[in-house]
Formats: structure tokens, C-alpha cells, sequence
DNA sequence: TATAATATCGAACACTCGTTCGAAATTGTT
DNA sequence: AACAATTTCGAACGAGTGTTCGATATTATA
């Protein structure tokens, strides 16, 4: 059902999520206390209990939206794509797009990988299995059709991670290329190398820039 | 003076910098106590603070003798080699060789780069802002020499630490290649990319390969 | 407006943390 | 063996932490 609003609860739920994820981006989780997101949220101690039971299940919560998040968008954008090159353009494209527009989610769930664990671990780390192994086989894929000899699939598929995931240690937003430059950039980088760069021209391709964390936020923003 | 042994007290620093840096890789920093540091290395409490002054500088310590270790080298094989793709190529080497063989205290400094704060941070980042310059640099020479068009070189450069120092969140020395073939692989990835792995062979290099932390640690391991 | 459900809060508890300090043990020197 | 320098330790302090709980305020329902 389209056009239904978002519950009062889910709302403000929203809103300690987005406003927590900036703190931990900034100060990193063990650094930040909860008084520090009630000082940010304006919320009392007590009463941010109500939208979580636990430290660590706040940062499960960040984790999980965020990744269900990139998971979804990537399988609905690379649906009825069937090259792999242009599924894996896809993926570096919207994996990049996300991250420049959620950095704080983002960073939150690249460096606060293992601030979490027992079960909730567990639960984020089966989504990025099953999108490591996406990637992982995209670039099994490719490197089949185009003979690619002498590049280590494993290697490969965790230096493009690396590469995308390393920006939120680098990119500045008013310094550097746009997320489309970015996503032009790495791609042509990790298929064609430094050297390489003229050969493939990642075209352009329309994906979503919002955030969905964003969309009921601004009820809540001073 | 070859042949001058370290003091009692060196020795003992080395030890305890070393099984601080295995346990900070482990747990994290802001999750490792004073006392955990005490268990593993059977010392007391106070003991350990005959060997730093506070749980900040030992972490600067950590950083600053692994960072030194790193730029001091990387100078060193660098030194009487013109050709900046041969440069960047021994620059790779000797990082991928030193992290491998240095992944705990190589983690604290790529993951704990914001743990510590004030001057022992600006000390850290002095020696950073070196590094990356220097990488920078070389690839900025490639760029104008190989007339290189459509690949921004501050991504570039980002990219390849990206690379590089991600490993610590997948590389397994049991699973994976050696430290040889994995400076192959991701040489071959920058420069050429992933479709294009047969047109540069990097060349092997004799790097070192043992940890200056190793050489005096012997005499405290049960 | 009365009643129920939702949401918020102040105050406190139990615990862990980094760090200090004076004394004791160990080692090196004469 | 006597002394000095180096190294280690136990015990404690004060500050900050995540979390709980009963009570209160706010909102929705009738």
C-alpha cells in the first residue's frame, strides 16, 4: 500500500538511528556514550531505551537498515541485466552512490564491523556474505568470458571492496569528484587499471540519491 | 655500531608493544583494557606503565615504530630507482610484504587511526601525509608520462591504499597467496586492472621479510 | 471527558576503566 | 657484601559506563 505514513515511533526510531550513526561516525562506537546521543537527540537517557534494548542492538539496527538497504537495491538494479560486466558496473555504482550519500551509515557499518556479535553479528554477516559472494561471482563470471589469467579472484573481488570501501578514510564530498565520477572512476580503474583508462567508458546509470533514512527525518532536524 | 644489543629495557618494550599490537588487532583498541594487556604479557597492572605513560601513547607507540619502519624502508628500496612505474611497483612490494608480515600492528594503525588524538596524532599523520604524498606523487609522474586521461589521481591514489590496506578484514596467510603474490596481483590490478592482467609482469623484489618487533621478542615468549 | 496505550523521564545501581603512589623486589656496580 | 639504580607490584581512587525501574507525562480511543 502506497502512500502510507510512517508510524509516529518509526519516525522518531528513524531519527536516533540517523543522528547515532553520525556520532559513531565521528567518535566511533566504544568512544561514544549513550548520553551523548540522548545529548544529540535531545532524548533523556531512559528514554532512547524505548527504541532499543541494547548499545550493541543500536548498532545492529544501523548495520542491518543499512546493508538490507544496498542488498535490495543492488538485486533490483541488476534484475534482468544479464552481462556481467555491465551487472558489475551496476553494483560498483550503486555501492558507491550509497556510500556517498549515507557515509555516516556506511562508515558506521565498514569500520564497526566487529564492535557487534554473537547473533546480531551473525544476522549482518549473512548479508554481506551473500553480497561478497554476488560480487565474487560476477568477477568468477567475468574473468571465464574474458580469459583473465594471472589476477587471483579472491584478491581481485577484496581490492575492489577495498577500494570502495576505503573512501569514508578519504573522500570529502566538496573536495573530490561526485558519486558518478567516483563509480567512473573505480570502475574503469578496477577493469582497465591506471594505465588502461581509455578502453572502457562506464556509461551513466540512473539510481536512486536519497537516503531512506532520510525521508522522515526532517520532522525531528532542529 | 652493528652488533650492539638492545637494553633490557628495549627488549621488554618490544615485548609488551608487540602483545599490546596482537591484542588491539584482536579486540580493538577502545575494547582492550590495561588488564588485558597485563594477563597476556604477565605483568602487573602498574607494571606496565614503567613502559608508557598512558594507554594513548602506547598506542602511539605502536604506530609510530611500525609507520617508521615502513616510510624509513620504503625510502631505502627507492633510493637510485628513476622510473616512477618501477617506484610504485617497490612501493607496493614493500607495503603488501611489511603488512603481511605485520598485520596486527599494520591493523592498529589502519583501523585505530582515530583512536588517539592530539599531538601523538598529528606525529602519526606527519609520517602519513609523507607516505601518501610520496605514492601520490609517483602515480601523479605516471599520469603525465603515460598521458593517462579519465581517472582522477587523488582516486587513484585513495584507491590503492583502499586496496592495500583493507586486507586485514579478509586476507588469511593459510588460504590466500604469499605476500610475492599478492603485490603481483594488485600491482597488476592498479596498473593494468582486472581485464587487462597480462600486459605488465611485476618483477619480484628482495624485500625483507622479518619484522623489526620479532628480532627481540624471543626471549619473552613462553 | 474518562480510560487505555504510548512515550518519556529522573535517579540510582553495579561495574569497569585508566591511572597513581609508596613500598618492595630485582639487578647492576664498587 | 653494601650500596645505588632499575624494575615490579598491590591496593586503592575517582570518574564514567550501560542499564533498570517506577513514576509521570503525553497521545490516542471511546
Amino acid at each position: 500500500m502506497p502512500g502510507e505514513s510512517p508510524s509516529r515511533y518509526d519516525q522518531k526510531l528513524v531519527y536516533v538511528l540517523k543522528t547515532s550513526a553520525a556520532i559513531f561516525a565521528e567518535k566511533g562506537y566504544h568512544s561514544t556514550s549513550i548520553r551523548d546521543i540522548a545529548r544529540a537527540t535531545g532524548m533523556s537517557l531512559s528514554g532512547l531505551y524505548y527504541y532499543f534494548s541494547s548499545k550493541e542492538e543500536l548498532l545492529f539496527l544501523i548495520q542491518d537498515y543499512c546493508f538490507g538497504t544496498v542488498l535490495d537495491e543492488s538485486r533490483r538494479l541488476l534484475a534482468g541485466v544479464d552481462d556481467p560486466v555491465r551487472r558489475l558496473k551496476l553494483l560498483i555504482e550503486n555501492h558507491l552512490n550509497y556510500f556517498v550519500n549515507n557515509m555516516n551509515e556506511m562508515k558506521v557499518l565498514s569500520h564497526e564491523a566487529n564492535s557487534i556479535s554473537g547473533d546480531l553479528f551473525k544476522k549482518v554477516n549473512n548479508k554481506k556474505r551473500q553480497y561478497v559472494d554476488l560480487a565474487m561471482e560476477l568477477i568468477s563470471e567475468i574473468a571465464r568470458e574474458h580469459k583473465v589469467q594471472g589476477v587471483d579472484v579472491r584478491v581481485a573481488t577484496f581490492s575492489l571492496f577495498g577500494m570502495m570501501n576505503w573512501i569514508y578514510n578519504w573522500y570529502n564530498p566538496r573536495k573530490d569528484v561526485d558519486a558518478a565520477g567516483l563509480s567512473q572512476n573505480i570502475t574503469t580503474l578496477f577493469l582497465s587499471g591506471f594505465l588502461g583508462g581509455k578502453a572502457l567508458g562506464a556509461e551513466k546509470v540512473e539510481t536512486g540519491r536519497e537516503s531512506h533514512l532520510d525521508r522522515n527525518v526532517s520532522v525531528w532536524q532542529q
